[in-house]
DNA sequence: TTTTTTGTGGGGGAATGTGGGGAATTAAAT
DNA sequence: ATTTAATTCCCCACATTCCCCCACAAAAAA
């Protein structure tokens, strides 16, 4: 499976079409590189990009916990499906998104791809930098999180 | 698995083309000769190179203890490996190492590649010295260290 | 010395990234 | 219904960067 890691800066052009960096789009499978499932992340101002497999696998892992009739569950399902769309990667391996979303995310002109092993985040540059740890507290929380084991 | 120690000189070439010395090269294991993963320090001035199987295992082990859900773990997740990233080992064994990660190093022309165990630094020869401590210092704090374990 | 391995440098072609024109489609306005 | 505007989508044209390849220097081994 592809594992997406680094940043990789991008502009936005006019019509709003970026550039999927193609180091990113030979990671896809074959077969996989004609379209991506794009989401808003609920928790930061970013988008997320799923390969199909990878998004595929996600719908598949919410049937098998959420309960159909439990309403409750639709509720959180119709919610993280509504935020997602198709995105299909033109000839040239740019995806075209919508005004709409590039506005929630902050995204002017410069935005990044941000790896994210099987997936990709999309970020305003200047909004990535802000939300970005200070390295002495990202140091700190990782090294919790690991329990200190050989972390670096 | 391979061990890295000791300390090599290089030059970085006018396209930021550094040859991995033969020596390390020859430890890295069959299969995994083609490509390295590197990543920024938060910590140092310094580039980690880690061989493809080193890696892996430490992504491996970020999916284990992070949750996909979380987005403090998520926001971590990213920034680790935001900074990292694929390099090709050319058919001279050389790795192609962006002007912007050489710059963050304080890497003009003169490397060192120091050994650390399953991994390799990559400094700027000028800033390594500078960092280094006195030898005074080193003994000292890692007589402490090696002492506390045994003690409490 | 000769041969092999290791390290250095550069040229050129393909791939990547950027822009814009203009159908086709949809939506709002007259 | 017709016009106008905006969006979406497909196509072509370029500039630039990267990366593959070859040639050779320098060092080590034979």
């Amino acid at each position: 499976m592809a594992t997406f890691i680094g940043n990789i800066e991008a502009k936005a052009d006019v019509k709003g079409r970026i550039f999927i960096p193609a180091s990113y789009r030979k990671q896809l499978p074959e077969g996989e590189r004609e379209r991506l499932v794009m989401r808003m992340d609920p928790n930061n101002a970013c988008l997320i990009l799923y390969p199909e497999g990878v998004w595929n696998r996600k719908v598949a892992d919410f049937k098998e916990k959420l309960d159909e009739w439990n309403s409750d569950d639709q509720m959180l399902l119709m919610q993280f499906v509504s935020d997602a769309e198709w995105l299909d990667i033109d000839s040239q391996g740019r995806v075209l998104i919508s005004k709409r979303y590039l506005q929630q995310i902050g995204a002017s002109q410069e935005v990044l791809f941000v790896g994210m092993l099987d997936r990709i985040a999309l970020w305003d540059k200047a909004a990535y930098e802000r939300s970005r740890l200070s390295s002495n507290d990202f140091a700190k929380r990782l090294a919790e999180k690991m329990m200190k084991k050989s972390v670096d």
